[in-house]
DNA sequence: GTTTTTCTGTAGCGACCGATAGAGAAATGC
DNA sequence: GCATTTCTCTATCGGTCGCTACAGAAAAAC
């Protein structure tokens, strides 16, 4: 109903048929998805209203609906699209690399490149279209938050090096990271459906890197 | 303007003062904000409209304004008794336990109940405030999105496993939602301005727990 | 050129958003 | 009692939301 193999394919065999009659769209699907991509990856399903999706995409309304379908489906093709362009480096270091060590290894790395890559939004897309905010000072304040949680793990833990628990090269920047990407994944999983058990069993996996003493 | 330590103040120097006089509000303020801390932290910020807040406060939007100001002061003061009322656990753990590796164990593990406690929203408010889907539909395919990357993971565990890369006895589920976890919250840390050199120092952390061959 | 089909722009639909005006009710100080 | 103050209820504001009816323009098939 939407794919573009349709299309292609019809415009193959249109010869004989009697389809593409009639004007053509005057706009390129392809780049409009892109740009719709983009859209929805930076403010989410929701603060992405239908004006943004038609003034970035420079289609008026009933050409979107057209081509596209209402606003949720064009949303689920755009998660489709993306998953196909920016989201598969995870399957293919799952699928490629021969140890699961060295595909991990290869996850994590890209996913620090990829979800950092200048020139479009960071983070994924499937982690935060649900994650909308209309009101940017809402969003500065729970950041500001977070992030004022992961200094103060910084600081137990220069405590920690300061005390002699732990050695004095230790990067207590990355160590502080790590817990509060640790928790806000755990808290993630926990709206996902994690049950207690289960993210006991994270945080268990996750002391494994703090030295027993 | 806002604090109760105001309005407590004057009601105890309220013998002379004049104020107090007029009818006083008909309702608790701190129950109506309770019911506005576990609206906010059930569906987030925005997809809480005032009208979802004025019913479940019990309260009309009118006497919401008076006492609490517009949606956005409500809102700040609902992250605020959040922090102290359910938000604490970590705080408390940094401070209380002795060594780092024991606070940072107590704050996981408790994250871990925290975040799935029964008879009110999973997570953590901070985090997924601006979290915000009026559709369900929409939510729900990008939960399961999540979840089968996860799944993926454990699957590719699982065969590490069966190639003799890693002991029978591996937890690949757990294993699995750790790197999840790891994943997803160093994609919340790039949104919240984390670099590249960064996540790529979190995500080397995070290799540690995987046995060197 | 004519016909047919489809696209595009305008203009507007009903619904909901956050927020408020105004009137009357209720409880105070005196 | 009275005067004053403040709350609460109804009704509604202007604005934006997702979405679409309609008419005219444009490009194909013939």
């Amino acid at each position: 109903m939407v794919s573009s193999e349709e299309t292609e394919a019809q415009v193959k065999t249109a010869a004989r048929t009697s389809r593409l009659r009639g004007r053509p769209r005057s706009f390129d699907r392809a780049t409009a998805l892109e740009k719709a991509i983009l859209a929805f990856w930076e403010h989410g399903y929701e603060a992405t209203s239908v004006s943004d999706l038609t003034r970035v995409m420079g289609i008026g309304a009933p050409s979107l609906y057209a081509a596209f379908g209402d606003k949720r489906s064009l949303f689920e093709e755009v998660v489709q699209e993306y998953g196909a362009r920016y989201g598969s480096f995870g399957d293919r270091a799952l699928a490629e690399e021969p140890t699961v060590r060295a595909a991990m290894e290869r996850m994590l790395r890209e996913a620090a490149v990829e979800y950092t890559a200048p020139g479009r939004p960071h983070g994924c897309l499937v982690i935060h279209a649900a994650t909308n905010c209309s009101s940017p000072e809402v969003e500065e304040s729970l950041r500001v938050r977070r992030n004022a949680n992961i200094a103060a793990f910084e600081s137990r833990i220069r405590a920690g090096i300061a005390a002699g628990e732990l050695s004095a090269d230790t990067d207590a920047t990355a160590l502080a990271r790590h817990v509060g990407a640790v928790i806000q994944g755990m808290s993630q999983q926990a709206r996902d459906g994690a049950s207690r058990e289960e993210l006991e069993a994270v945080a268990e996996i996750a002391m494994a890197i703090w030295p027993r003493t």
